[in-house]
DNA sequence: TGGAAAGTGGGTAAAAGTGGGGAAATGTGG
DNA sequence: CCACATTTCCCCACTTTTACCCACTTTCCA
């Protein structure tokens, strides 16, 4: 099972493509074939699932009954950026334009490791992100570990 | 099996034709044949499932009691529309007229990939019915994934 | 410090998307 | 049963996008 972390700044060119970093590529399983299920991620980053991890999901939501209309709509807002992108001879991959308009990312690009998948962050707006919040990271961290 | 996602907003010419993209081709299975079974949607578009899983249901309907009322209207309504289109030589499938004024689809039109199904939409209707939604997708998500 | 691997950029052939002409098939009315 | 109009299907042609190379620079180790 992958355990994707870390963080680097790569670019993105032309052509919408980023080099995957070494360190998050090794941490891929086999199974997973250099396939990625790339959809639109939380907070307004592009989200990457390898595709044996994407696989999981996609079982649960086979198994919807779409003839209820809540179900609809949640398959039809999740799918709808949904999307595979394969690594290409230099370990790259190309990001769908729709997600880097809708995410705002260009030039320069943040790949960051969430254990069972890769985000892409335009900078400017991870930073944001990050100062956004007034709640300190300790007291954040003994909020979610607590339940634990 | 057939695992539809993603989204494509392609043209519709003045015979009815459109493209099927690439990626929703390949998810095909050769069991299809090329062929779908093209009928009226829910909210407003056209669906259209591949044979071998539009089979699966037909097995389903097969087996209701027609000696109930609104077993019958259920099933007026949903076969009423009901047609088998087949891919021509640049896989393209003809979208009967009837199903097109009836949803309103005219030059541009949004190809949406629902799992064992793609989504036909005329692109306004859909964003229409996207904002439409006055619940989050995430609080619908929870609510969806529940019951998993 | 030299060689290999990693990151970046671009050219080009192939594939995908779009549009239209014309023959064959279908349907309708006389 | 035939003549006509309409629809369907198959082919060709053009434009745009994608996939697959190749090449250069930088970084990282041995």
């Amino acid at each position: 099972m992958a355990f994707f972390k870390g963080q680097e700044t790569y670019s993105i060119d032309s052509k919408n493509r980023v080099a995957i970093p070494v360190k998050m590529r090794k941490a891929m399983s086999e199974e997973a074939e250099d396939t990625f299920n790339v959809t639109l991620g939380s907070e307004g980053c592009i989200a990457a699932y390898p595709m044996d991890e994407w696989k999981k999901y996609q079982d649960k939501f086979s198994h919807l009954n779409q003839f209820n209309e809540k179900t609809r709509f949640f398959l039809r807002t999740l799918l709808q950026w949904s999307e595979d992108a394969v690594l290409d001879g230099q370990q790259r991959i190309l990001l769908p334009k729709q997600l880097t308009e809708q995410t705002g990312i260009k030039g320069k690009i943040l790949i960051v490791g969430m254990i069972d998948h890769l985000e892409f962050w335009d900078p400017e707006k991870y930073s944001d992100y990050m100062n956004g919040h007034n709640q300190t990271y300790e007291s954040v961290a003994a909020e979610v570990m607590s339940a634990e």
